[in-house]
DNA sequence: ATCCGCAGCATTGTCGACAATCAGGATTGA
DNA sequence: TCAATCCTGATTGTCGACAATGCTGCGGAT
């Protein structure tokens, strides 16, 4: 149960609302494929509603960059090319960069503690050789939310827990990702959270945009081989 | 006739687009009051267009966090406070450094040229005193607009272009800028530009980090004296 | 006098139908 | 044979009406 799925919390009280977790979801997971072209009216029926709520969730998920869409041409699901991915890294680092230095300078000392039991957890998963527990359950992502969110900035959550996220989450859907490098972002992790233990900002930035770095290149060497 | 409102270049085809740009620009520029109730069934009526298409553009109006929206009770124009500016340029300071970064990286001279002759502009303004001119004509957000661009990230594009940065006119046009740091202000634009021209994309990044940080100071200090 | 429950009203959410627009294929002319 | 054109089919955009939900004011009970 990964908290980086807070969506499901809320009743999702309206149809359009419920309809948008659901295909961001069957996106993410690959239920629908990516790249293929979503028709309204065999969607609305495949849920069993009409086409109104449909559309909303539709420009939501436009918002969030999951669909395209052209006027009067209909959306299609993105598809991910790796210029995009390494775009998405190129602002990660940024915006994780400033999370940690924020959450260094304000995250409670007791969501500290609970971000260090996590790594804890990871390590004892590692230890085991249980990488795919490790990735299954989005622990990486895990850890990334809980900084993003120690330092408050909402915007910031915003962007990269309701943007940026889910397009990395599709592409470890889409291309499987393999752990190799779960043992050396283990140990940068830990890095980070003694930086922000040690209230150090400006060393939690540079740690954190020296990990996604690394975490890019990792991406750009199996994609160009 | 700034650059960074280039949405009315198309021809707008669908009513929902063109009502959003229209509610986009009225709400930034204080035509729709900040924390105003929207009703769907009063303002379909003065756009003389049906809830369909209005509901439409209030959900994107929803996605670049302009309008709140709650389910079964509406929406409303959001009211900017000072934690939520303060937030914003957080924001800015790291996805502004990052996109200095690469534009020193990767931004084509000829964009280069253009850039210095707009600071030349700016200069001639600024020592005419003809500081409205200067921010009426949004020269800032124009700078900080094409060095944006010039880097090719779309995604950095979008985040700032489309959101961000209305959120600051708002800002501007609700508390009417004062232009005291205009010229402090030119002086880090023409620092920023000389390290992109020499390439040096660490400096780059690291001088439109501190100039955004003095924005940010320079608009706390105001905020509470 | 204050608080609770209820009814009425206004607003939002949802639906089905109509009109406008675009993509693809058949047709015709050079 | 190739290209341009028109037509057809389907899909999207828009509209008005109905249903569901939340807010508001009043009446009554404590």
């Amino acid at each position: 149960m990964t908290k980086a799925s807070n969506a499901s919390t809320e009743p999702s009280s309206t149809i359009a609302d419920r309809i948008f977790d659901q295909m961001r979801q069957a996106i993410v997971e690959g239920g629908i494929p990516a790249g293929s072209k979503i028709s309204e009216p065999v969607l609305a029926a495949r849920y069993g509603i009409s086409r109104g709520p449909l559309r909303e969730a539709l420009r939501r998920l436009e918002s969030i960059k999951l669909v395209e869409r052209r006027a009067n041409v209909g959306a299609r699901v993105i598809q991910l090319n790796s210029d995009q991915l390494l775009e998405i890294y190129d602002v990660r680092e940024a915006l994780e960069g400033m999370a940690a230095r924020i959450a260094a300078e304000r995250m409670p000392e007791g969501a500290i503690e609970e971000l260090k039991a996590l790594l804890a957890h990871h390590r004892g998963d590692i230890a085991r050789d249980d990488w795919q527990t490790y990735f299954q359950e989005e622990g990486d992502l895990d850890f990334h939310f809980r900084i993003v969110q120690g330092g408050g900035n909402r915007r910031l959550v915003d962007i990269l827990c309701n943007d940026l996220y889910h397009l990395a989450r599709m592409y470890r859907c889409q291309f499987g990702m393999r752990s190799e490098r779960a043992r050396d972002a283990l140990k940068e992790h830990e890095l980070v959270v003694d930086a922000i233990a040690a209230r150090d900002g400006e060393l939690a930035e540079w740690l954190m945009r020296r990990h996604i770095r690394a975490s890019r290149e990792a991406i750009a060497r199996r994609l160009v081989p």
